[in-house]
DNA sequence: ATCCAACTGTGTACAACGTATACGAGGTGT
DNA sequence: ACACCTCGTATACGTTGTACACAGTTGGAT
């Protein structure tokens, strides 16, 4: 069932079905149920997203989109893949430019529909867009005589930086929206929590509070990718790379 | 209703409740019901942890727990403090190793309770337990001379990492956990989907397959933030530090 | 000793969710 | 004209978080 289930999403990402020659003309299809449930998503949050209320986006009832897609953990695998769909591929250069564009794409994607990162980590079945982008990522850091497993790995590490910031992000929104109020707002707002910030618990937290560092933030994305890929570079360009097996995490 | 909620959420983190004098002696108390279910995430991941299903692992029921907690989203709140109350602070030192010192913390958090990277990004209720840990982490970086918002933009690159790793490392554990599959095992059934890498499409990710990238892949969590710390060295030790301000994002 | 108020855990109930099932209407191939 | 497939709809079920009313239990005030 489970392995069923998974490989209907393969074959529904993958190879969509040919529209049938029968039957009346529908007027739904996968495509517009997908593009209404972005829409939904995007607008009012993951929360939100229901078949019901993207059946009503659509004015139709929740059980017709099953006619289109098989249930809703298939759907946001759709989403998730159609918004891969609107980021560009990584185009050939320098690798530093390369991962640079890789990761500004996907820090655009996750701007443009915050609810990917709200999507618990579960949903990960990989659609062909998603797929391309990352060969494309691949493809920038391939001509410096990497080890194939290096390849992934730094990719892998760029795509990661761009996720916990993503993460943090996703949550702002989140919270604005929820609550209607501004990031800062909010946190200023929290006196029962302020109270609790006292030097002596709290002692770096509290002077940077005095002194305003929580007010003007750096920019987080960045901050990170460009540290990032300055230690990037170390690796890339020293000659003797050191090697680092995975052995956590099984 | 929202602000009140919020506010609730915090007395209850920073300031538990003083147990009563009146009234039957509780079987039940706010620790053990947030114990039950973190044991409950920990073995059976966040799909499972339902108010019933923690009421059953206490023996009582699910309405029970309302005495002790004020709703479920509260309860998550307690859960995910209660875990960073598991981390030790990172000790005064270098800032290297300090920084180190707190991902490692961080990292073994995440392994022992995959389900806190589960739980949408939506809840972020800083308790006490997280907001030490953090100060200690800004403490290491103190030493160095930086600006107030410079100390918080390292300290955050390096959370965030781990936040990247630890998401992709709790999709891992739960996908073996559903589908009682490996890692390994499960993706190359999936045949679906290998069909579809085709040295056209994906020329990158065939030819990493074929030369064996993806099955003795580098440590992600080591790697990345090997690399990040590099970068990082690169910032602090350089005489004048570029200054990167948030405009994204708002 | 008595009573009240506070507190405990329980049973029932409800709204919202994903979705299985059964249906009638619409359209194409034969 | 018929058979067959496909479409959208209506109804219904199980599961979820949790509001509410209730009954049993205890400590302090009287």
């Amino acid at each position: 069932m489970k392995q069923s289930d998974r490989d209907r999403s393969v074959r529904l990402l993958w190879a969509p079905p040919a529209e049938p020659t029968r039957g009346p003309k529908a007027a739904l299809s996968q495509s517009r149920v997908v593009g209404a449930a972005m829409e939904v998503a995007d607008a009012e949050g993951v929360d939100a997203l229901t078949m019901r209320r993207v059946a009503e986006a659509l004015g139709s009832t929740a059980m017709a989109l099953y006619r289109h897609v098989p249930g809703k953990s298939e759907l946001l695998d759709l989403m998730v893949d159609a918004a891969w769909g609107e980021t560009e591929r990584t185009p050939p250069g320098p690798w530093r430019e390369g991962l640079e564009f890789f990761a500004r794409q996907m820090w655009a994607m996750y701007r443009a529909h915050p609810w990917m990162l709200q999507l618990t980590t579960s949903r990960v079945m990989p659609g062909p867009h998603a797929m391309t982008r990352r060969d494309a990522a691949y493809a920038a850091v391939s001509q410096l005589g990497l080890r194939p497993e290096e390849i992934v790995a730094v990719v892998t590490a760029v795509a990661h930086h761009v996720d916990g910031v993503g993460r943090a992000m996703a949550d702002r929104v989140r919270t604005e929206r929820e609550t209607g109020v501004s990031e800062e707002d909010w946190w200023t707002g929290r006196e029962a929590l302020w109270e609790h910030f006292t030097p002596d618990r709290l002692p770096m937290m509290t002077h940077i509070w005095n002194t305003g560092g929580f007010e003007r933030p750096l920019d987080e994305f960045e901050f990170g990718l460009a540290r990032l890929l300055d230690g990037l570079a170390v690796f890339l360009e020293s000659g003797e790379r050191p090697v680092v097996r995975r052995e956590t995490c099984q």
